[in-house]
RNA sequence: GCCGCUGUAGCCCAACUGGCAGGAGGCGCCGGUCUCAGAAGCCGGACAGUGUGAGUUCGAAUCUCACCGGCGGCACCA
C-alpha cells in the first residue's frame, strides 16, 4: 500500500481511529514468532484438564484454500476458547505429504517430489502463521519423512505378524497408454484421465490388503458409542460397512459340484426359479470347459458391463439386465426341484458368493430379469398374516414383485402358513441340520487394498526371495528409505522398480539374492494414526508412548470436511482398534466428538480451479487482514452448512472490526484508570449503562453456550455485533462524560475477551491498548452474571385465538395471574373479544398470553 | 431407485425444547447528518410472511403426511 497518504500527519485522535490490520497483524505476527512456546501444550503432569483439538491435516498442494481457512478458523476459535477456559490444550498441525500430485508435478516440471512437497509445506506453514492459527509447531508431523513413515512400516510388520496384512490377486484399473495402475479417482468415465480416448482395463495384480473386515463387526457396533458424531456420518459409516444377515445355501449341480448362494430371504426359496451367477464366478469357467460355446456369450456380458461403467453418470441402475442360460441345472435342496442356472450381468462377484437364487416374485431385479427372459414367476408370499383365505374365496395375488415382509408363506411345503420371519428361522435351522446351509453375516465393507504402484509413498517392508517367498523385513532394518533423485515417468509400473540399489537386496532369512517390494502404501495409512504421533512426535524408538497417548486420548474434538466421513474415519477407527489389540493404546475409538464443516461455495459451485471461482486467502489477508478473513468464514454461515462466499460480506465484517477498533481506541483511556472489578447491579446506573451491562452479559452467555453446544459461531459474531451497536448507542453519553467509566471499562475488556477466539490479532492489540499486561490467550474467559443479564421489564405478546392483538409490558418477575389480568384488561384485547366467551387463557412464561374465546 | 440434509426480505442468514417473523446480525438499496462536493464515519428507513397443499394444536417457520426445487451419500449388495 502506498505510504504517500500519510504525508500530512493527521491529528492524533484521528490517526488512531484508522483500523490498519496489516500494521497490527504484522506486529503481533512477529511477536508470536519470537515465542515458539506460546501455544505449546503442558506435559501430562499438568494440573489443568486436558483438551485435544484437532483439525484434519492438509495435503501440501501448494497453497491454502478457503476450505482450509474455514476448517482451521473453527478449530482455532475452539482451541483459544479452551485455553481461556483454563484447559491444557493440545492443538497440533501436520502434513499429509505423500501422494500423487507430487509425482505429477515431478513429471511435468522435472522437479523432485520431495523438494516440491517440502517447498509447499514451507509456504503453507507461513500462510497458517500469517492467519494467526495457534498451533504447537514443536509437534509438527510430516508424513513423507522417514521419521514418520518408518512407523507405517513398523505397523505394517505388526499387521503382517497378526495376519491382518496379506497378499492376493485383485483387479486393478490399468491404463495401457501409461502402462501403469490408476487409482479409482483417476478413472474418468471409464477412461484414463490423461488419455481421454483410452479405455481403462481391468487387470489382475498381486496386491497387499489389510484385513479391515476382521473388525467389521466391532466397527459397526461401536458406531453406537460415537454419540457426539454427526448422525449423518454415523449413517454413512453404517451403510458403508453394510451388514446383512442371511444364509448360505448349497445347490447341488446336476452333474458334479455345487453352487453356494447368499440370500437374506431363505423364506422365498420355494419361489426360486433360477440360479444367477456373476460372469466371473468360478463355476462359470467350469461350465465353459464342458461347453466352450458359452465363453463368447459370457465375455459379451462382461464387456457390456464394462461399457456401461464408462457412462457412469447415468447410474448403474439404469443398465439393462442381460443374461445367458448355461444349459445346466441345480437341485433345490428343499424339494429337489430342478432349477436352471444362468449367468447375468447384474450379479456382482465382489458381494456375497457371486451367486444368487433368483426369486422373481419377490425381488425387483429378479422380476425384471425373469420377465425379460420368460422365466417362471412363482408367488410364495402373500401380503397378509391370516391363513384364512380372503372372503371372496379367490386367491388374492400380490402386486408383483412383492418385497414387503408383511407376509404369509404359501406354496412352500411344510412351511405354509408361517410368517416370513418364522420361515427364515425354521428353514435356516433345517438347512443347517441337513448340512447344506449356514446362517451367516455378510458385509459390504471390503478389505483395504493398500498397494500403490507409485513412487511417492511409504515403501512396503517386504522382501521377495526365491527360496523363502515373501519375507518381512526385520524391525531393526527399518526404515526402508525412499531413494532420492530417481527418474519418475509413467512408463512401466512402479518407478521404484527401476532403481536397482533399491530393489536388489539380500534375503533376511537365507541371505540369498532377493527383490524388494516396489509397491508403496496408500496415503490413507499415513492419516490413519498421525494424530497419535502428535502426542510425542520426537520419539525415535517407538511410534508412540502409551502413557502419553492415554493422557491425551481420545481426541476431544476433531474437525474436518464431510468428504472424509467414510474412508479416512473408518480406517482411523480400524487402526485404533488394531493398535489397542497389539497393546500400545488403551482407547477403543480415536475421536470423541466429530464436527464436519460445510464446503465453501462461490457462484453456486464448490471453489475449484476448473470452475475459476477460487478466492485466494493470501489476497483476502492482504486486502482485509487475517482477522476479517477468519471472522467472515465463521460469520457467513453456520459452520456445518455450506458457506456462500460473498466479498461484500467480508467487507461488512471488516467494517465491524473497524467499529470495534475505533470504539476501544477512543475510550481506552477510561479503562486504564478504571478498576476492572465486576459491577453490581445496584439499579443506580443510568439506563444506557444498565442496558449495556445487560447486553454484555447476554452476549457472554450466548457465546459461551455456543462453544459448549451448537457451535453456531455466526450467531455468536452477530451477538457481539449487537453488543457493539449498543455501545455506539451510548456514544453520546460517553462523549458527554455522563457514562459511568467503570461500566465502560468493564464492557470494553469483556468485549475484547469475547472477540479473542475469533479475531486474535485485533483482540490482542486492543488488550494491550487497554493497559493489560497478561497474555490474552491465558486470560480467564468472562463469567456470565445472571443478575446483570436479566431484563427489568418483559413485554408480553397478547394473542386472541392465536392472533397477535396487543402487547403488555410488566416487571420481569410478575406472577402469572398478574400478567393474565393485565392481558384481559388490555383495551385492544377487550375490543377483539367482541362479546364472546373467554374459554381459557394460555400463559407462556416470559413470552405471551393467548386468550381463547368462543 | 434408496437414505440423509435443505428451502424464511433483492442476497447471506436469525428465530434454543411449537409461543410476538413490529426478523438478531450482515450485505445491497433509499434518506438524513457531516462536506464546497464526494468518500469514510455516524443516524434513520423501506422491502418477506417462512417452497406448495393438507393435517395436528389455543397457537406451526418449527410437529405429521403428500408434492415441488437444491445439495450430499449409496447404488443391480441378493
Amino acid at each position: 500500500m502506498p505510504k504517500t497518504r500519510d504525508i500530512t500527519v493527521p491529528p492524533p485522535e484521528q490517526r488512531e481511529l484508522r483500523y490498519d490490520p496489516q500494521q497490527i497483524e504484522e506486529k503481533w505476527h512477529a511477536r508470536w514468532e519470537a515465542d515458539p512456546a506460546l501455544y505449546a501444550a503442558d506435559p501430562p503432569t499438568s494440573k489443568r484438564k486436558k483438551f485435544y483439538v484437532l483439525e484434519m491435516l492438509p495435503y501440501p498442494s501448494g497453497a491454502l484454500h478457503m476450505g482450509h481457512v474455514r476448517n482451521y478458523s473453527i478449530g482455532d476459535a475452539l482451541a483459544r476458547h479452551m485455553w481461556m477456559r483454563g484447559h491444557n490444550v493440545l492443538h497440533p498441525m501436520g502434513w499429509d505429504a505423500f501422494g500423487l500430485p507430487a509425482e505429477n508435478a515431478a513429471i511435468k516440471n522435472q522437479f523432485p517430489p520431495k523438494e516440491w512437497t517440502l517447498g509447499n509445506i514451507v509456504h503453507m506453514k507461513s500462510q497458517m502463521k500469517r492467519l494467526g492459527f495457534a498451533y504447537d509447531w514443536s509437534r509438527e508431523v510430516t508424513t513423507c519423512l522417514p521419521e514418520y513413515y518408518r512407523w507405517n512400516q513398523w505397523f505394517f510388520l505388526k499387521l503382517y505378524e497378526k495376519d491382518l496384512a496379506y497378499r492376493k490377486k485383485s483387479r486393478v484399473n490399468w491404463c495401457p497408454e501409461c502402462a501403469t495402475v490408476l487409482a479409482n479417482e483417476q478413472v474418468v468415465a471409464g477412461c484414463c484421465w490423461r488419455h481421454e480416448e483410452t479405455q481403462v482395463e481391468q487387470r489382475e495384480l498381486e496386491q497387499w490388503f489389510v484385513r479391515t473386515t476382521k473388525y467389521a463387526e466391532e466397527l459397526l457396533a461401536d458406531i453406537e458409542k460415537l454419540k457426539d458424531w454427526p448422525e449423518k456420518v454415523r449413517t454413512m459409516q453404517r451403510n458403508w460397512i453394510g451388514r446383512s444377515d442371511g444364509t448360505l445355501i448349497d445347490f447341488a449341480i446336476d452333474g458334479d459340484g455345487k453352487i453356494t448362494v447368499f440370500t437374506t430371504r431363505i423364506d422365498t426359496i420355494f419361489g426360486a426359479t433360477s440360479i444367477q451367477l456373476a460372469p466371473e464366478h468360478p463355476v462359470v469357467a467350469d461350465f465353459i470347459k464342458v461347453d466352450p460355446t458359452l465363453k463368447d456369450k459370457v465375455d459379451d456380458l462382461i464387456s457390456q458391463r464394462e461399457k456401461s461403467k464408462g457412462s457412469d453418470d447415468i447410474g448403474a441402475h439404469d443398465v439393462d439386465k442381460h443374461g445367458v442360460f448355461t444349459g445346466r441345472y441345480v437341485f433345490n435342496p428343499f424339494n429337489q426341484e430342478k432349477i436352471p442356472v444362468w449367468v447375468a450381468n447384474y450379479i456382482v462377484m465382489g458381494y456375497g458368493t457371486g451367486a444368487i437364487m433368483s426369486v422373481p416374485a419377490h425381488d425387483d431385479r429378479d422380476f425384471e430379469f425373469a420377465q425379460k427372459y420368460g422365466i417362471e414367476i412363482r408367488v410364495v408370499i402373500l401380503p397378509r398374516r391370516s391363513a384364512e383365505p380372503p372372503e371372496s374365496g379367490q386367491k388374492e395375488q400380490p402386486v408383483l414383485p412383492y418385497t414387503d415382509t408383511e407376509s404369509l408363506v404359501i406354496n412352500s411345503g411344510d412351511y405354509n402358513g408361517l410368517s416370513n420371519q418364522e420361515a427364515i428361522e425354521k428353514m435356516t435351522a433345517f438347512a443347517e441340520e441337513h448340512g447344506f446351509g449356514k446362517q451367516t453375516v455378510t458385509f459390504r465393507l471390503k478389505d483395504w487394498g493398500i498397494s500403490r504402484q507409485r513412487y511417492w509413498g511409504t515403501p512396503i517392508p517386504i522382501i521377495y526371495c526365491e527360496k523363502c517367498g515373501a519375507v518381512p523385513l526385520p524391525e531393526n532394518q527399518l526404515p526402508v528409505v525412499l531413494p532420492d533423485n530417481i527418474d519418475i515417468t509413467l512408463q512401466g509400473g512402479s518407478p521404484l522398480g527401476r532403481v536397482p540399489e533399491f530393489v536388489n537386496v539380500k534375503c533376511p532369512k537365507c541371505d540369498g539374492a532377493a527383490r524388494r517390494e516396489t509397491d508403496t502404501m496408500d496415503t490413507f495409512v499415513d492419516s490413519s494414526w498421525y494424530f497419535y504421533r502428535y502426542t510425542n512426535p520426537q520419539l525415535t524408538d517407538r511410534a508412540l508412548d502409551t502413557k502419553t497417548v492415554e493422557y491425551w486420548f481420545p481426541i476431544d474434538q476433531y474437525i474436518g470436511g464431510v468428504e472424509h466421513a467414510i474412508l479416512h474415519l473408518i480406517y482411523s477407527r480400524f487402526w485404533t482398534k488394531f493398535m489397542r489389540d497389539i497393546g500400545i493404546v488403551k482407547n477403543d475409538e480415536p475421536v470423541l466428538r466429530l464436527f464436519t464443516q460445510g464446503m465453501v461455495i462461490k457462484d453456486g459451485a464448490k471453489m475449484s480451479k476448473n470452475k475459476g471461482n477460487v478466492v485466494s486467502p493470501d489476497e483476502m489477508v492482504a486486502r482485509f487482514g487475517a482477522d476479517s478473513t477468519r471472522l467472515y468464514s465463521l460469520f457467513a454461515a453456520p459452520p456445518d452448512r455450506d458457506l456462500d462466499w460473498q466479498e461484500n460480506g467480508l467487507e461488512g465484517v471488516h467494517r465491524f472490526l473497524s467499529r470495534v477498533y475505533r470504539f476501544v481506541m477512543r475510550n481506552a483511556s477510561v479503562a486504564k484508570v478504571s478498576s476492572s472489578k465486576t459491577l453490581s447491579s445496584d439499579g443506580k446506573s443510568p439506563s444506557k449503562a444498565r442496558a449495556i451491562q445487560r447486553k454484555l452479559h447476554q452476549t457472554i452467555k450466548r457465546v459461551t453456550d455456543d462453544f459448549q453446544g451448537r457451535w453456531h459461531f455466526n450467531t455468536c459474531v452477530a451477538a457481539i455485533m449487537e453488543l457493539v451497536n449498543e455501545l455506539y448507542a451510548a456514544d453520546d453519553e460517553i462523549t458527554a462524560g455522563k457514562f459511568p467509566p467503570d461500566v465502560l471499562a468493564d464492557a470494553q475488556r469483556k468485549l475484547v475477551l469475547l472477540l479473542a477466539p475469533f479475531a486474535p490479532y485485533l483482540a490482542t492489540e486492543l488488550w494491550e491498548e487497554l493497559g493489560e499486561k497478561d497474555s490474552l490467550l491465558r486470560h480467564p474467559w468472562p463469567e456470565y452474571d445472571r443478575a446483570l443479564a436479566k431484563e427489568d421489564e418483559i413485554t408480553y405478546a397478547i394473542q386472541v385465538n392465536g392472533k397477535l392483538r396487543s402487547h403488555v409490558a410488566v416487571p420481569a418477575d410478575s406472577p402469572e395471574d398478574f400478567v393474565r389480568e393485565r392481558a384481559l384488561a388490555d383495551e385492544k384485547v377487550k375490543a377483539s373479544l367482541d362479546g364472546k366467551q373467554v374459554v381459557k387463557t394460555i400463559f407462556v412464561p416470559g413470552k405471551l398470553v393467548n386468550v381463547v374465546i368462543r
